[in-house]
RNA sequence: GCCAAAGUGGCGGAACUGGUAGACGCGCUGGACUCAAAAUCCAGUGGGUGCAAACUCGUGUGGGUUCGAGUCCCACCUUUGGUACCA
């Protein structure tokens, strides 16, 4: 009989739907295990093979982990608001949550049809007003923390979409086609940088790859420094600047202010003037990207004012230049072009005096000196000399003449920024805030807040929310007297900062979560996703995970104990799956032609999971072949009947094989490294064939191994040689680990590290015997004919190496 | 520019703490079965020389350490990911 997948997967999801196999008991007296996904924004474009990568492995990981006697929580959910539905409704008038409702239902059927053992009781949806009825619950909190606030702000404003975008999705949208430019709004905004600290030193706790926590570092971007206080040559007022260089301060030659700064005009002596102020202009026309992307030239210009070095007394010219940054530090910076890049290019435009403070390997007019490995030179007045320091010194003594003199203090800089929240869409959880006529804001007593329908998705003409346009749903009063609601939407990412949260507990109509249930499950052991999410998502959900932490809802610090990012999976063609080249590789399509337990072996056995690797449609056969191969272990003759196993003894050699198995199987499954685990089952699988062997004991074994990467056919097998409960709950086997070793081993003989033969001798050979067999291998006596040895090495149990002249 | 990771057959990839490079799969070649094909099975498959036994060269490049290097060290080249004036 030959083997039907598509009769026999969908049996097999049916008895798993019928029995709720995959249903997650409460408070079962077993060691929990929480696998995630990352869960989907359900598109209308469907799933590819790329998508399933990760949710084949966190599958496997479940299977596994359940049979390994685990309490599993493996739920799957919907990321739903977000903006292509909207724009969808823009165009054609079908309102969002119709579009999502129809994606959600396409995908889902997908990932049913993959065999994923997804507690589908716990399904949610960020769009479900049970949902982001909490969503905006936290929103309260943090706006009663004072950690959610309204500033006018300068925005990333793109005109085509008609809102805001964080400074995170700017580069995507502009790399989609669309233009962004800076302009001031009114804006909420969420205080993430109060947590700045706490979100670098957690990161020592969390088993996450070491390039996705360096990443999350650099974004926060902690340094230490100190800020100056300039004394203005003609000016009361002090300017301020931040360097982490306080060591370089008798280096500076001159100071740079950002166009921005409010002291920008004040200091522009009257002969300047015109051009300060032109500049100024200049610099508000360009755009966030224009003004820091590329490598450009400097452009600045001088104000005509001094500012006096504290250290050495010397007045310092001001300029003003768009390289300095408002939002970073003071806006203000010293420049020691010796000893800093950017300095130096801007000195060498505008013949600003270059001073090597630094010991420096050549000579500081020709190329800038900016490593720190170095001492301090030319740096002394008659009360402080950095001489002959290396820099820790040389900054802590700078640092405390400063602090002494009163003209300076320590300071730690972020460059985090504040995360602006609002946007200004109408697919998306309304921020539950009602704003009164004499200024004041209150809080929505009612949760959730409902989105109201609309007749139209556009934008208002104002720039606000289509949410704008309904006065039924916008205006109000009560006792506080007349109010307008908040127009504003949440951005996509709110939903997912706590979605993990609410699969532990996703009916409770009480509370967010239920603090047992919370404490049982958390945190979330395994985290699978794309490493497009390394800095935002995971960034984001961190922080709450943290505010939710302080307000006593979660009782870890952290979220996800370990992080693994799948690599992207490439079209045939080895370029990146996209519509418009035209390399997509559709789910349902390979589904349909192979079956779910082929895919998701192929995609498992392609290569490591963490890896970028091309899909090659041509290597899905060997895949299919290796599970007929399987298959033939239980029915090989015509008939249609399984073939009888046999309980005789296995031979000693495939008895090891099989605990090597065993072995090999368990650890690379834990490790995720499925390829060679499925490599390893195919060697387990050829050797059974060609010794002809049906011994009940290795099928069986091979049949729950297998059943993790597909099970599908492991349950039709499994049912056909007798058992009448599913594979599913059959316990994972153990090796004997005296089983795992080779009795008789090969020895590898070298000549001069040249292979030159090989002999067999029982395992734990002492030296000697190595050492004599090894004389007597026929190659070997040939090579060493005529020749003296120096000098033998012999590894027990690998091999015996001979130096000769 | 800076940071990180990686370069192994025609292809995807194996190789534990330095110890028989190329497991497993794809592809290809030959054979069995067949009227023929598909499917399946068997054998072979890194390059070069050779009738053969065998020899020789081989893990991006060039050096080094070692009895022995894909694996360790130094320099360089290439690719991918991240980042971009953060003072």
């Amino acid at each position: 009989m030959k083997y039907d997948f598509s009769k026999t997967e969908k049996k097999w999801q049916a008895y798993w739907q019928q029995h709720e196999s995959f249903k997650t008991a409460e408070n079962a007296d077993k060691p929990k295990y929480y696998v995630l996904d990352m869960f989907p924004y359900p598109s209308g474009s469907g799933l590819h093979v790329g998508h399933l990568e990760g949710y084949t492995a966190s599958d496997i990981t479940a299977r596994y982990k359940r049979s390994c006697g685990f309490n599993v929580l493996h739920p799957m959910g919907w990321d739903a608001f977000g903006l292509p539905a909207e724009q969808f409704a823009i165009k054609t008038g079908t309102h969002p949550r119709i579009t999502t409702e129809q994606n959600i239902k396409s995908f889902k059927e997908t990932l049913q049809a993959m065999g994923f053992s997804y507690d589908w009781t716990r399904e949610i949806n960020t769009t479900d007003p049970g949902y982001f009825k909490w969503t905006q619950w936290i929103f309260l909190r943090l706006y009663e923390m004072g950690l959610a606030y309204m500033s006018e702000v300068d925005v990333n404003w793109c005109e085509e979409l008609k809102t805001v975008l964080a400074n995170e999705e700017v580069e995507e949208k502009i790399a989609d086609g669309y233009t962004v430019i800076r302009r001031p709004l009114r804006q909420w905004v969420l205080k993430i940088t109060a947590y700045a600290e706490r979100l670098i030193a957690d990161l020592d706790e969390v088993n996450w790859p070491e390039n996705v926590k360096q990443m999350q570092r650099n974004w926060i971007g902690r340094s230490e420094g100190v800020e100056i206080d300039f004394e203005l040559r003609c000016h009361k007022t002090r300017l301020k600047v931040y360097t982490t260089r306080p060591d370089t301060l008798f280096g500076a030659t001159y100071l740079v202010i950002s166009p921005e700064h409010q002291l920008a005009e004040k200091l522009a002596t009257a002969p300047q003037l015109l051009a300060v102020k032109e500049y100024i202009r200049q610099a508000k026309l360009k755009t966030e990207l224009e003004r820091t992307g590329l490598q450009k030239e400097k452009t600045g210009v001088f104000t005509g004012s001094y500012a006096i070095n504290p250290a050495t007394g010397e007045p310092l010219p001001v300029w003003i230049s768009d390289f300095v940054l408002i939002s970073y530090g003071t806006g203000a910076i010293m420049s020691v072009p010796a000893h800093d890049q950017r300095d130096w290019e801007f000195a060498k435009q505008y013949n600003l005096p270059i001073i090597e403070v630094i010991k420096s390997p050549h000579d500081v007019e020709e190329k800038v000196f900016d490593e720190k490995n170095s001492i301090s030179v030319n740096s002394s007045n008659s009360e402080l000399s950095l001489d002959g320091l290396p820099f820790p010194e040389a900054f802590e003594r700078m640092a405390k003449w400063l602090e002494s003199k009163n003209v300076g203090s320590r300071k730690v800089n972020y460059k985090l920024r504040d995360w602006i929240f609002s946007r200004q869409r109408y697919w998306g959880e309304p921020i539950p805030i009602k704003h009164y006529e004499d200024g004041t804001l209150r809080t929505e007593t009612m949760l959730p807040l409902m989105l109201p329908e609309v007749e139209a998705y556009h934008p208002s003409s104002t720039g606000e929310s289509p949410l704008a346009n309904i006065a039924e749903w916008l205006l109000g009063n009560d006792e506080h007297g007349t109010f307008r609601r908040e127009t504003n939407t949440m951005p996509q990412w709110a939903g997912s900062c706590w979605y993990y949260l609410r699969f532990i507990d996703p009916e409770n109509r009480e509370k967010l979560i239920d603090p047992a249930k919370e404490e049982y499950w958390m945190n979330v052991d395994l985290y699978i996703g794309g490493a497009e999410h390394a800095v935002l998502h995971l960034l984001y959900a961190r922080f709450w995970h943290k505010v939710l932490f302080d307000l006593g809802v979660v009782t870890t610090r952290e979220p996800f104990k370990k992080l693994f990012n799948q690599g992207m999976i490439l079209g045939e063609d080895n370029e990146k799956m996209s519509k418009s080249r035209g390399n997509v590789i559709p789910a349902d399509h390979v589904l349909e032609r192979y079956g779910a337990d082929a895919v998701r072996l192929y995609e498992m056995f392609l290569g490591p999971l963490e890896q970028v690797k091309p899909w090659n449609t041509n290597g899905i056969e060997g895949i299919s072949r290796f599970l007929a191969k399987v298959w033939r272990l239980v029915y090989s003759g015509d008939e249609d009947a399984a073939t009888s196993l046999t309980c005789e003894s296995l031979s000693d050699e495939l008895l090891r094989k099989m605990h090597k198995t065993i072995k090999k199987v368990g650890e690379d499954t834990e490790n995720l490294k499925f390829n060679t685990a499925i490599s390893e089952m195919m060697v387990f699988v050829n050797e059974l064939h060609k010794a002809g062997c049906r011994n009940r004991e290795a099928v069986e074994t091979l049949l729950i191994l297998l059943a993790p990467y597909a099970p599908h056919i492991t349950e039709e097998l499994w049912e056909a040689i007798g058992h009448s409960s599913s594979i599913s709950i059959a316990p994972f086997p153990l090796f004997l680990p005296e089983l795992v070793e080779d009795s008789i081993l090969t020895i590898a003989v070298q000549i001069n590290g040249k292979l030159r033969g090989t002999f067999t001798a029982p395992a734990k050979s002492p030296k000697e015997l190595l050492l004599e067999e090894a004389l007597k291998v026929e190659s070997v006596i040939k090579f060493l004919e005529g020749k003296s040895i120096i000098r033998e090495i012999i590894v027990p149990d690998k091999l015996v190496n001979f130096a000769v002249k």
